[in-house]
Parts: structure tokens; C-alpha cells; sequence
DNA sequence: ACGCCCTCGTGCACGAGTTCACAAAGCACC
DNA sequence: GGTGCTTTGTGAACTCGTGCACGAGGGCGT
């Protein structure tokens, strides 16, 4: 029953931001402890699953009463990483990478906006919405001194994979892709994508199929 | 061995987006043949994958040969429904909203933004990137003009769910959700969500977790 | 026309994730 | 202190998706 030993599905994993931030209202709303069926609710799970994601990150629950609210949201906050900020780099100053740069939502949770990467050298010095915009060479040093730890593509397609390769060079191991393309990186590097017109495409597939306008 | 029979698995209908993507790449390099292998390597998955993935759609390959490019892209654009253009509104005109409306990927891939929804009267009826500001109201008014049928909720997360209910009963089927909440839509709607901070949120816990320095 | 070689299509076994159902366990009330 | 009610935690069955391995089938060279 060490703590470190188990292994929690990546499943699960996307599921906790939702449990933590249902947890957020509940606290605002300040109740004390809720049910995993309360919580299921909210998270628009079932319940079991609720029950069964807590678990793995340890008998947080009291049977009969439920989860205390405040407790559980510091133990899950702790095992997402989010009792410290993590300072993010965007990489391409353009349409999406500015919009992502002005976007409150990252600051808010935790994901402060440290900088701008742009390769364009009119951009380079300028700012963008309070965030100074630097060079791509700069990137070791930002990370140093920044302390940046996850980077945002935001970049045209063909550009990613190489901004990919310069960030992971860089030292930082935790890439967000926003750019329609598909990007490898090294063993021991974190990948995760954003593919905003495949959304579209999957409903557009729904859409076409299942509900053939039923008069 | 009827059409419509076949039922295609969610996770398969993700991919056939990017899939779709290779192809297009191939036929801007006037490759008229690609192997499952190859088309594997350039969508990021192994090649049993795209092959059981593409039989779902019927029997496209040649023994021996490969896929034909260009017939393949047809069938797999015609499985998705994107013979058509698929016009979309997006709800909330803040950072977000205006983000989203003037980024250019949705517009690029079929699905041009038709009109921006917003309830702050002071920018109703104002254009912004080009794109007419509405009111909510407005909505089946608009679906019926503009021939929208699916909606982009980019709103503060509390109005989400009352944006949602609203899309719906204008007559929408289709909904993407940037809010970062949890909305439902009566059965026969379709609905995806892009939760920006969450995919940061699932970095970090990786980051946090499996990479403890390794001197 | 024949046979070799290549690549698709798919049956099967495996693994991951979900759901059910129930025993264990705490609280409250008598 | 005991009894009953409530809700957790989890074993086990089940569903869904993945990956291997191989048979089927078509092209190409001779």
C-alpha cells in the first residue's frame, strides 16, 4: 500500500480535472462532503466509475457519509501537480497562438502564461497582450529562466514537428499541439493534441449518419 | 453486405479525420498509391489499425497494391459528410469566440463560421473579422436562413448549459463545447467538448508523476 | 499461362476500461 | 450497545478496442 505504486489509468487521469472542478463549486457553494453519486452527477459520469477513479487515488471516502469536499480537492490537486503554477510557453504568435495568449482560462487554473515564440523578427521584442514575444533560440534560456515546463504549438502544420524537436531540446517535456498534424516526440516526452476542426469532422460524421432528418 | 449495416467505432471515426489529413498530403505530392504501412507511419498509428479501420468503410484496397489515394480520400470525405460545407455559429463573442471565428482552420477544412451569437446588445449587429454579430434570439431564424447545423459554445462556463438548451431547440444538432463544464443535450443531439485547461491539467499530472527527475 | 511476391482483410487472443452487485464499514437513533 | 440505514470500496463479468498473425487475393514478370 506504498503510495507511490500505483498506476492510475490514463482513463482516469482525464477524468479527475472534471471531479476537481465540480469540487471547486461545491466549495464555493460551501458544502462539506458529498456522494459519488452527487459527484457523479455533476461530472456527468455513473457513479461506479466515480467511486472506482477515487480509489486509485486512495480511501478518501467515509461509507455512509461520502467524500469530504475540501480534503479531497487538496488530495487531488496534490496528485495532478497543480499545487504549484506551471508556467507555459505558446510557440507561434499568430491568429491561434495570440487568441491562446489572451485566453484567461490557462492563467486562471494554474498554467500562467510566461511567453511568446515567434520565428517572425517583427514580432520578436514586441508584446502581445502583456506577453513579450521571443525567439525561438531564446528558448533554452526561457526555460531556465522562466522556469517553463510545458510548451502550446500553435503553429502552422508544417511547422510543428520541428518547434516539437525544439522544445523537447530545450529541456521541456510536456507539449500541447493545437497545429492539424500529427507530431512524434522522444520516449520520456508527454504528448497531448487539440485537433479543433477533427471535432468538427467527427460530429459532422454523426450528423451525416445517424440522424438521416427523420421527417 | 447492405451499406448503411455497418457500424463504425467511435475510436475509428476519430481517426478517420486524420487519415483524411495524409491523404490530402499524398495527393499534393501526386503519390496515387499508399500502402496501409505507410499511411500508418504518417497518422501515428501501426498499420493493422488503418487497415481494420479502412475495411470498416468497405473494400477499398488492392491486394498486393495498396489504397488508391484519390478514391480512397473520396470515399473516406464522403463517409465523413464533407461533400458539403457544414456552416457553424459561434456562441460567445469574448477572447474566445472571437479566437475561434477568426482563426481560419474551420473555414479551410468546410466549415465556414456563418455568424457570431452573442447577448451583449452592445455588439450585437457589429461585425467583427468579418463575421455578423447576432443575437440569441435570432437562432432559428438564423438555422433556417443560413442553413447552420452546428453550434460552437464559446461562453463563460455558467451560461454554457442555457446556450446549449437554446442551440438545441433552434433546431441544432451538433454541438462542440469549449466551455469548461459539463452540459448535456437530450438524446439525438450529438455533442463533443474541447477543454482547453484539462488537457494542461492531464500534462502536469503526467509531468508530476512519471518523470521524477532522473538526475 | 503460371507462379511468385506483395499487401489487404480479418479471425482471434489479449488488454484496458466500464458496469454491476455486494460485502464492509461508519453513523445515527433508540 | 445494538440495530438499521447509507454509502463506500472492490471483485468479477462484460464490452470495447488493439495488435498479431495468417489466409486470401490481385498484379507482375517470365
Amino acid at each position: 500500500m506504498t503510495d507511490g505504486a500505483r498506476h492510475i489509468p490514463e482513463a482516469t487521469v482525464s477524468r479527475l480535472p472534471v471531479y476537481l472542478r465540480s469540487l471547486a463549486e461545491l466549495l464555493d457553494e460551501k458544502v462539506t462532503t458529498v456522494s459519488s453519486e452527487r459527484l457523479a452527477e455533476m461530472a456527468g459520469v455513473n457513479a461506479a466509475k466515480v467511486r472506482k477513479d477515487l480509489s486509485y487515488l486512495g480511501s478518501y471516502g467515509t461509507r455512509g457519509v461520502g467524500y469530504e469536499v475540501e480534503y479531497l480537492a487538496f488530495q487531488m490537486s496534490r496528485e495532478l501537480g497543480l499545487t504549484h503554477d506551471w508556467p507555459v510557453a505558446i510557440v507561434g504568435a499568430g491568429n491561434l497562438g495570440q487568441a491562446l495568449a489572451n485566453y484567461g482560462g490557462f492563467t486562471e487554473r494554474g498554467f500562467p502564461v510566461a511567453c511568446l515564440i515567434d520565428a517572425d523578427v517583427d514580432k520578436v521584442g514586441s508584446r502581445i497582450h502583456g506577453v513579450q514575444v521571443h525567439h525561438p533560440d531564446d528558448l533554452p534560456h526561457l526555460v531556465e529562466e522562466l522556469g517553463i515546463s510545458i510548451g502550446i504549438i500553435a503553429t502552422p502544420a508544417v511547422a510543428a514537428q520541428g518547434v516539437a524537436d525544439q522544445l523537447v531540446a530545450a529541456g521541456i517535456k510536456s507539449i500541447l499541439n493545437f497545429a492539424p498534424t500529427v507530431i512524434t516526440v522522444p520516449e520520456g516526452a508527454f504528448l497531448r493534441k487539440v485537433d479543433l476542426a477533427l471535432e468538427l469532422q467527427v460530429l459532422s460524421f454523426y450528423q451525416e449518419h445517424r440522424a438521416p432528418d427523420p421527417v
